[in-house]
RNA sequence: GGCGGUGUAGCUCAGUUGGUCAGAGCAUACGGCUCAUAUCCGUAGAGUCACUGGUUCAAGUCCAGUCACCGCCA
């Protein structure tokens, strides 16, 4: 039997743009669910926006627009901020989607048949300027807090969902399931709730008041209450009641909330699924808030920078591994601009990746990029073995009880437990005295890189994707299993190592941090339109690289010998990207005529063309065979 | 007003059922190495574990009360 999970954020509710809570809820579920596809789990991730309701209706004649094209135009907010934060959602429901409002009617129904609905009048304290009723003690003074005047009472007809029907099942459920509701302190803030009689949910609104809503099938004057009718995007979204989606995810449904929300998932739901005669979800992961240090945000044209620009600024992989590193699933935590940064040098740049950096660069220099194959385990690299299996078993724990920050802690004490363990056999030492325990130590040191980036997929899947890229590693992210991972030694490299940039530069904090991406595009597409002459006076041919060597004293420089027709010598700023090796017999394409220039002593005829990106560099060349000195054009 | 929670080194926090529990990371200072992103490794300092009483041979760890902050409910 497959395992199965199924994960849902709020479907947010589209009165205001995207903030940093929203991005957080989101990179949670986004993080559980690349865990569950290393675990070997069959995943479906959905999000989507909440759109009905009055005070959308209030955000939108406040925006002079109309409900409809005020909420295709935060819906699509949403909708785009995803994929740059690298959200893998399955799907993204809207509540004004069709076969939702379906569903809604459907489910309403349902519960009218069973006679968990009912018909009735109740008196209030109206506020005709807020169009809403509040009670007594929201009051100030007896009068409303926003337009200081007095409430009328009015009467109104509404119709009512029989919740305190459902009230005794909800709390034995609750403790008959002690997980249902978690990290434990929520659930005892509903039980606690559920201590004094519940009151029966009313669940709609009379047209004259609100006609922004699903229409109740049995009455239409009214539309349904928000709750009511957003709640239900957890099984609209997967085809309930006959969709194959619903009979396979929804048995293992997890919510992903904010605590404001407690009380409408905590309570509302569970009774409406009840009486709807659905199962309840498995669980409802409760988080806490995030608190914008705002003294220790820097600050640009006079604006205190939002969290989500420091995305552009600093990257998106450490954004999501500081949000989940810094904040305890549950509890409150606090975002600054310097708690983030402290992070990215000391977690992100100095500890990992500088460690994929010295590892690279060792297998490079002592075996010209291929890894070497192990010899026998001494008692330190058992050590090292056995410790990292340990932290992967636990990593596995943690992550399904959603303590983040513990796993990820885990992670750390491997890294630092390898930086040790280099430390300690110093390679640079055996590489002259003992070549064959060379190969065991640098062998182990690959292996456990191999098991972190994999755990660090979920949290950031990018780098963790760029490390196995470079240890030569065939399958990549999501392709991997934890069984693979824990599987010491039986993820082999396939190819030579290459070299890229540093992973996460180290931020300089006595300067002000970067400009964001976006300005440095802008700068970039600036460049003077130049004309076909212009072009025509670069003379770019096809060259066959002969040989290669370093030289001495130049971190990134080649020495190339390059048949262009004749042999000439080119220098080129790419070592460490490629092995030797591999770039004998590679065709490039030369800048020929470029004036020469001598480079740490070497004369340089030409330039060989490549693209660098994020990944590293990569050399231009022919997609099939050309003869060397082919004019490129 | 009722109920939960939190209060431990400059900062962020670990500390199961009371007995090497006074810890970790960051930051600071000094030392070592050179494969590495001025990185890594090692060493050092600081805390009456909010306060006051109590139980116990023994209390951050249990009990009572006080103060501060937060949450839910009224």
């Amino acid at each position: 039997m497959t395992n199965r999970f199924y994960v849902t954020t709020p479907i947010y509710y589209v009165n205001a743009e995207p903030h940093l809570g929203h991005a957080y809820s989101t990179i949670v579920a986004d993080v559980l669910t690349r865990f569950h596809i290393l675990a070997g789990y069959d995943t479906y991730f959905l999000t989507g926006t909440d759109e009905h309701g009055d005070k959308i209706v209030a955000a939108a004649e406040k925006a002079g627009q109309t409900p409809k094209e005020y909420v295709d135009k935060i819906s699509a907010m949403f909708r785009n901020l995803w994929p740059r934060l690298n959200i893998t959602n399955n799907y993204f429901i809207r509540t004004t989607d069709h076969y939702h409002i379906e569903t809604v009617k459907d489910v309403l129904n349902q519960v009218n048949e069973k006679g968990d609905i009912y018909f009735s009048e109740y008196e209030g304290l109206y506020c005709f300027g807020c169009e809403r009723f509040y009670t007594e003690r929201e009051l100030i003074d007896g009068k409303c807090p926003d337009h200081l005047t007095e409430p009328q009472v009015i009467k109104e007809s509404n119709y009512f969902f029989r919740m305190g029907k459902y009230q005794q099942w909800l709390i034995d459920h609750i403790n008959q399931h002690p997980d249902f509701i978690r990290p434990s302190r929520y659930r005892n803030e509903v039980l606690s709730f559920l201590k004094e009689p519940l009151e029966d949910l009313c669940i709609s609104r009379p047209k004259s008041r609100l006609t922004w809503g699903v229409t109740l099938p049995f009455d239409q004057n009214f539309v349904t209450y928000v709750w009511f009718d957003a709640l239900l995007n957890y099984v609209s979204a997967l085809g309930y009641p006959a969709g194959d989606n619903y009979g396979r995810f929804w048995p293992c449904a997890q919510h992903i909330i904010a605590k404001d929300i407690l009380k409408p998932h905590g309570i509302y739901w569970p009774c409406m699924l009840k009486s709807a005669g659905i199962e309840p979800y498995q669980h409802l992961n409760v988080h806490g808030y995030w608190n914008i240090a705002e003294g220790k945000m820097s600050k640009s044209l006079g604006n205190v920078v939002r969290p989500l620009d420091l995305v552009d600024v600093y990257g998106l992989d450490a954004f999501r591994y500081f949000l989940m590193r810094e904040m305890a699933f549950g509890l409150d935590s606090e975002f600054s601009e310097k708690a983030f940064v402290d992070r990215i040098n000391a977690d992100l740049a100095n500890d990992l990746g500088n460690l994929v950096s010295r590892s690279v660069t060792m297998v490079l220099k002592f075996f010209l990029g291929e890894p070497p194959e192990p010899g026998v385990l001494s008692e330190d690299d058992k050590i090292l073995k056995e410790q990292t299996i340990r932290v992967v078993d636990n990593y596995e724990i943690f992550m399904k009880g959603l303590e983040f920050h513990k796993a990820l802690v885990g992670v750390w004490e491997v890294i630092n437990h390898v930086n040790k363990y280099i430390d300690a056999m110093a390679p640079w030492v055996l590489a002259k005295s003992d070549p064959e325990r060379l190969k065991t130590v640098i062998s182990n040191i690959v292996d456990v890189l191999k098991i972190i980036s994999g755990l660090i997929w979920p949290f950031m899947p990018q780098s963790a994707e760029n490390i196995q890229e470079q240890l030569g590693l065939e399958k990549k992210g999501k392709d991997y299993t934890l069984d693979q991972l824990r599987d010491w030694g039986s993820i082999r490299p396939i190819r030579a190592m290459i070299k890229a940039p540093s992973l996460f530069p180290r931020i300089d904090t006595k300067k002000p941090p970067a400009k964001p991406e976006k300005e440095k595009k802008v700068e970039k597409t600036e460049l003077p339109l130049i004309s076909f002459e212009d072009f025509q006076k670069m003379d770019l041919r096809v060259g066959e690289i002969k040989n290669a060597q370093a030289i001495a004293g130049a971190k990134k420089l080649l020495k190339l010998t390059v048949d262009i027709g004749e042999e000439r010598i080119v220098v080129a700023g790419i070592a460490g990207h490629y092995p030797l090796q591999d770039l004998i017999g590679k065709q490039v394409v030369v800048v020929v005529n470029l004036a020469p220039a001598k480079l740490m002593g070497v004369e340089s005829h030409g330039m060989i063309l490549a693209a660098g990106d994020a990944s590293g560099l990569h050399i231009v060349c022919p997609d099939r065979p050309a003869a060397p000195g082919s004019k490129v054009k």
